[in-house]
DNA sequence: TTTGTTTGTTGTGGCCCCATACAAAACCAG
DNA sequence: CTGGTTTTGTATGGGGCCACAACAAACAAA
């Protein structure tokens, strides 16, 4: 148990390590002012970080630019990139997917296998996995840096156990223990939802976190999704929140059997189906019909409005809701995004009663690497928050700290 | 500024008083147990307490059952009820409300007085309101000991500010700052939605909190609602996430010029409406109506089939996107549910994808006073949340503190 | 009465932060 | 080049808080 007078400075540590994260290199004198704590105590907590090999002081540039201020120059200090690394990993269908970032969040390997996830059993996805993270440790300069791996996948997840993958043919399996066990080294294996990583992914950097809200939504054959409210995941009761596609919107769909959810309109086989509805080629791939619309062929254009008029109508439930001040859209399918921004903004402002409710939409700017690489920064988002558990020695403290502000 | 060293003391007083205030009477051992602290620290928190008058010690009773445990008897320690008072207001368009609660969350007084405030200057209201707040901090046994007020209105609120309160006439109407410069003690006004607040009130106490989210829908004129996520309300950026009754459902409702928002379907207006339709009185009012329900006039249940089946499918959308564990249905129109609730819920599973999302639908068990007593629960709970400010010296935490367990 | 158990309190030591002092490293004016 | 100014980084003493140990008090059981 962690003595409770170094639990304010396992605090300060951290603060210090997240202000370094956001701002980056920084004297130890401008790290103090922006902590709130005294020069001194700031130069403790740096050592110890550089003892860590949490952070490292940057080499002073002679030649540099001349110093706005006058006085004695501080010697900045900044994070060090490898002094943690951090894994993520993406089971799909029929391929792994295994990242590794660095202390700053840097994304600096990538290794995908294809694989039929889909069709084997979970153990022996979950020993190709083991397989490529080791591979991936053993290449990084130290293996040993190495945090922890967090493993997202098209699955529901309850307690680090994929309680229901029906893409996977997943039930009840604790993939994470799975991993796990397979591994030599002892190193916590995190379970997440892929939509929810790639949320993650999506609002981790740049300014989203100041936005409060985001709601992202990722179209491929289906619609899913994962909300993101102040940096942290909205999972619900049950970890189902955000379950876009399943959304009822009368009717029954562009895509036979989808009985009217959402997905049955703007899903991959609903926009193949609208597209030969629409005399487009039976043949039509996604990537073929986002072809077609860059020359703006008929067809596709009015498959395009169809889906985007039905996007438009869930994401009016989702800014009913959930009010979020961005919503990004994500997916191969959510491609056809660009080309109807205008026509869903205006849809979307028709269906609300106030414009103050209006999100920001934008698409996403990751490719497939999403969610292997949201699920590594779900890790990072670990190392940088408080663990009240080592904060407070027994019990936690059940919820009770509170954002400030409100 | 408070000195680090003292933020462990600040936040090992909060867990005793939580501790205290969900678990009840228990000697110093016993809570030293349940903090995880020694027994002499926790010694010196609880005689802090005792100066604060925010606890006292039980008197041991003698004649007693006897006890189950050997040794020497604890002396029981609990919070004082009156050690704190916390002032909860709504204001309605016809009505204000004052209520007290003490440190226990018990409801202590309650006032309401008729009020034109839906017709008047803010200002008035605001007059009238602190007049009624300053009478029952006379009447209580101590004024000295209230630490705040929370007045909760059907506007949209941001920082304190009612942006836009459409029942009220109000656009940018500072009401708290109103009433703070109106009240002679200085105290903080906070300012909440209606909705929100009632939402809090629902949710405070009982094991809703372990339950993870809960939507509350309130149904009167219009169908508002708030969602509850671990005890924090869930506003998202705008702070109008929950606007269950700005769901477009397509059609044009039962209740004219609601283009067929959810609300233009299960309103009051709506449901008078479709009351007539199925030839019941054109004067009937919704009590009228619960009590055609009572004897089951075919007309009544009729319209409460109907408004069921809509009510179902506004549900739908808040599990699929929200997926709450709990959904409480409030409000005076609200309690058409308890006619139709098997109907209702038949229907919201229906058009789920998984028996996992269900969540227990259930009747709101608080009357008119919900908003002002969430309001002052509001105030209750802040007391017992740790203000990162207070921790943190300068700057915050930026949400650092992230949540045990996840 | 004696023994054992549990409680509440009191001292002691360690850790952490703050305030203060001071040397070091720049810039600037002359 | 020299002295003054400003800022940085570090060392030192003091105070607050918690853990640990010790002890008297209060009760039950033998």
């Amino acid at each position: 148990m962690r003595a409770a007078s170094q639990s304010v400075r396992y605090l300060n540590e951290l603060r210090a390590l997240d202000v370094l994260f956001r701002e980056g290199a920084m004297s130890r004198a401008d790290l103090a002012r922006a902590l709130g704590l005294n020069r001194s105590t700031t130069g403790s907590i740096v050592s110890t970080l550089l003892a860590e090999s949490l952070a490292v002081e940057r080499p002073v540039n002679k030649n540099g630019e001349p110093r706005a201020q006058t006085g004695r120059p501080g010697i900045e200090v900044e994070l060090n990139p490898g002094g943690a690394l951090f894994i993520g990993a993406e089971i799909e269908v029929e391929q792994l997917t295994v990242v590794a970032i660095d202390l700053t969040g840097r994304l600096i390997r990538r290794e995908s296998a294809a694989f039929p996830a889909g069709s084997v059993q979970p153990e022996k996805s979950a020993a190709r996995i083991a397989r490529m993270i080791e591979a991936l440790m053993l290449a990084s300069p130290d293996p040993s840096r190495v945090r922890g791996i967090c493993v997202a996948a098209p699955t529901l997840v309850e307690a680090g156990v994929a309680r229901l993958g029906l893409l996977l043919n997943w039930r009840d399996v604790p993939i994470g223990e799975l991993i796990r066990e397979r591994l030599h080294a002892p190193l916590p294996v995190l379970v997440e939802n892929d939509a929810n990583a790639f949320a993650i992914a999506e609002t981790y950097s740049g300014n989203s976190r100041s936005v409060g809200t985001v709601a992202f939504v990722v179209i491929e054959s289906g619609a899913g999704g994962g909300i993101v409210s102040d940096g942290r995941l909205f999972r619900g009761s049950g970890g189902m929140a955000g379950e876009f596609g399943h959304l009822r919107m009368g009717g029954i769909g562009y895509a036979p059997g989808g009985a009217g959810m959402l997905e049955s309109y703007i899903g991959r086989d609903a926009v193949l189906a609208r597209y030969r509805h629409h005399g487009g080629s039976s043949e039509a791939t996604i990537p073929a019909i986002l072809q077609s619309l860059e020359s703006g062929e008929p067809a596709a254009m009015r498959t395009a409005t169809d889906w985007g008029k039905w996007l438009a109508r869930g994401l009016s439930h989702i800014v009913n809701l959930l009010n979020p001040g961005l919503v990004i859209i994500g997916g191969s399918v959510g491609r056809i995004y660009s080309f109807v921004a205008n026509e869903v903004e205006a849809a979307v402002r028709a269906e609300l009663r106030s414009e103050r409710q209006m999100p920001r939409i934008e698409m996403s700017e990751l490719g497939d690497e999403g969610p292997a690489l949201g699920a590594a920064l779900i890790l990072h988002q670990r190392m940088f928050s408080v663990d009240e558990r080592a904060i407070f020695p027994k019990g936690g403290a059940r919820g009770l700290i509170r954002m400030a502000g409100v």
